[in-house]
DNA sequence: AACCGTTGTTAAAACAGTTTACCATTCTTG
DNA sequence: CAAGAATGGTAAACTGTTTTAACAACGGTT
């Protein structure tokens, strides 16, 4: 396919610079479409020409653009009433190339096949998408699958200009790609996990906290044998939940067991196949406690169709709060994480780390219990 | 906070000029961080650095960074030897700017709540994510928020080059302001749905094709009396199903019955209340389909907490056969649209239309049914 | 009247690439 | 062997903005 013909310059450059407040306004350009008809183009307007219409220079334009309270405001109006009459729009890659920033951030996902129709990722993208909107931001996506990690493509993102900075969304201490980021004083933030060393700037949601409110509520109820269905163990966050339900069963005079850990891998599949591994360990398990909602699902699920009631026989809660679960059969009970709030939060941090207002970021957000239908108090304390 | 001294040159222009063989490997610019201490960073490079350094033009090294034929392989050999041992990444907002493409392309969803975090989307947006990295192409991803599209902001995003096309995902002839696309030839591409007079670029699934496989299930199944719930009666795709589904009842000689349609909003709440509102209306109702499954699954929630067996009194088939619902209780019988593929297929014609290799974008992608527990035998017709 | 300090504006130099027109070579070919 | 074509490379123009240093005009002090 040929390449149309550029636009053809109607004056030279010199006689421009003689002809300062020329008549211009019904230059029109003539250029060919793929018809080989011709056809009326207006003449693509850029701030030089806004200038040269309004009788001003471009830097005065410029400055107007950026509202600098070095132009006065007769000039100002002026030159604002030339811009709005020619439509004209400031070309951004121009902005962020001769400029300090790009406006824009990245979101980065982890490589999981369906993290793009996940309702927990989704959640707090809600929050971050309108937070960048509000800042003037651009939201670039990107899922980091070991072929665009081992090509450098995280790095590319900066060094190419192509964002000022990364939120990174469902990553674990595994990834240590991550590291990367800070080696280079790249402005990035965790999302709702933390590393070990701290080295990295987070910003998440209290699990040590949300499990307290979970345990609280199935030992008031009176379960003592209760089983948990983790996932992720190279996650902090994750390990603060076992952590905070193995502590808090000691608290409550119960001898903790490993027979009641068992990994679910944050799947539903995983949850109901742990499900049957507790119950098979311990027949005495009353109550399940899941580290997502997805697990507590499956559990559900397998606990319902083999014969054993929810929440009569067993309770269970899960963690996230997702979406549309309030209608699951028997509804979930579940600490509910301010994930929208977190993105919110994140994206708000992360333009602060990028304009220099802040060094390190480590924020933690607190989290509720949501009483539904899937706990119930223990069967030996019911009337 | 003062703004960082900005490195200063350590050679005046001039010089540049008699030096073009310069070693200039070592230099390294003093910069003082916030601490006020002494820090070494690296020369910034750029291809201009990269060209001296190569002893060779810089336009020499663009035509080696854009595999240009005109360059020999001795050169190019050379020239990226330079590249890879500066580790220098062309800065893609020049490249965009004196390029003719930005290489992105946006991705503009519905103004609704949860559209992050939603199935349905969330399949679209694998697809054109993973084609996307393959094209070598950014996502952008934007929310048409009543606010944005009044401010113009669908517009800028083009005529300000934020991106080269757009690909809209769930709207419909109700958000007229898409025809600005169209107006401008700006490259958009609707996705899974179309405009009534075809004047925008569409891709989407086969809902005829699918309400057809779905009818002809129920049927089959021995089923006369079968509600719908549908939605959005300002798609054109949710049109075709609705139609499809009228004609098929005069097909099989059975007469539509107004009262047989519901609104189910595409929600599962929606849903629920529909199937309430068709039972209500005639009891003989054995077969429900369903506009998507988040309506089918509130309508199976709805009639089995209301005494009615799924599918043993009633038959429910839903639309869309989006993850993690094989395992609802009792699991969905539907119509699968291939929306990763859809997806895939967008990005792909959108970026040929953004190089102009083709015109107008029109295809259509065919579904299947995936049969599981929701739907049976007409109660009569079982032994 | 000479000097100083504002205030408002501008020319020119970045920013970092791509593209085009032109210029040497070297290779064919009549 | 001279003319013409092909090859490989380069200088300079171009993309569209921000920013900085310089400066003109003007008011207010000594």
């Amino acid at each position: 396919m040929p390449t149309p013909p550029l636009n053809s310059s109607p004056e030279s450059k010199s006689a421009d610079a003689f002809a300062p407040s020329r008549e211009a306004s019904k230059e029109i350009t003539v250029r060919f479409n793929n018809a080989g008809t011709e056809e009326k183009v207006p003449e693509k307007v850029n701030i030089r020409e806004v200038a040269r219409q309004a009788g001003v220079s471009v830097a005065t334009v410029s400055m107007v653009l950026n509202a600098s309270p070095r132009i006065s405001r007769s000039t100002h109006i002026k030159v604002q009433k030339m811009i709005d009459k020619m439509g004209y729009r400031p070309n951004r890659l121009a902005q962020s190339l001769s400029g300090r920033y790009t406006q824009v951030v990245a979101v980065m996902l982890p490589p999981l096949r369906h993290a793009f129709a996940d309702a927990y990722f989704g959640e707090i993208l809600s929050g971050i998408a309108d937070r960048a909107g509000k800042l003037g931001h651009k939201l670039l996506i990107e899922q980091a699958k070991p072929q665009f990690v081992k090509e450098g493509k995280h790095l590319e993102l900066y060094e190419r200009r192509f964002v000022d900075g990364v939120l990174c969304l469902g990553f674990n201490e595994k990834h240590s790609f991550l590291s990367d980021f800070a080696a280079r004083r790249y402005p990035m933030i965790l999302v709702d996990n933390r590393f070990g060393d701290n080295l990295l700037d987070y910003v998440h949601c209290d699990y040590r906290l949300g499990a307290q409110q979970a345990m609280n509520c199935l030992l008031q109820l009176g379960h003592r044998s209760i089983g948990m269905v983790y996932a992720a163990p190279e996650s902090p966050t994750a390990r603060d939940v076992v952590e905070t339900y193995t502590a808090s069963l000691v608290a409550a005079g119960i001898t903790p067991s490993e027979q009641w850990l068992v990994d679910g891998c944050f799947t539903d599949e995983g949850g109901a196949e742990a499900a049957r591994v507790l119950l098979s360990r311990d027949p005495q398990i009353s109550a399940i406690l899941c580290g997502n909602d997805k697990m507590a699902l499956g559990a559900i699920r397998y606990l319902t169709t083999h014969g054993h009631r929810v929440p009569d026989d067993v309770s269970v809660v899960g963690f996230d709060d997702i979406q549309h679960l309030a209608y699951a059969n028997p509804s979930l009970t579940t600490v509910h994480l301010p994930l929208y709030e977190l993105g919110v939060l994140a994206c708000e941090k992360l333009v602060e780390r990028i304009r220099g207002k802040v060094e390190h970021v480590a924020e933690v957000l607190p989290t509720h219990l949501v009483l539904r239908e899937s706990t119930g108090m223990m069967r030996s304390l019911r009337s």
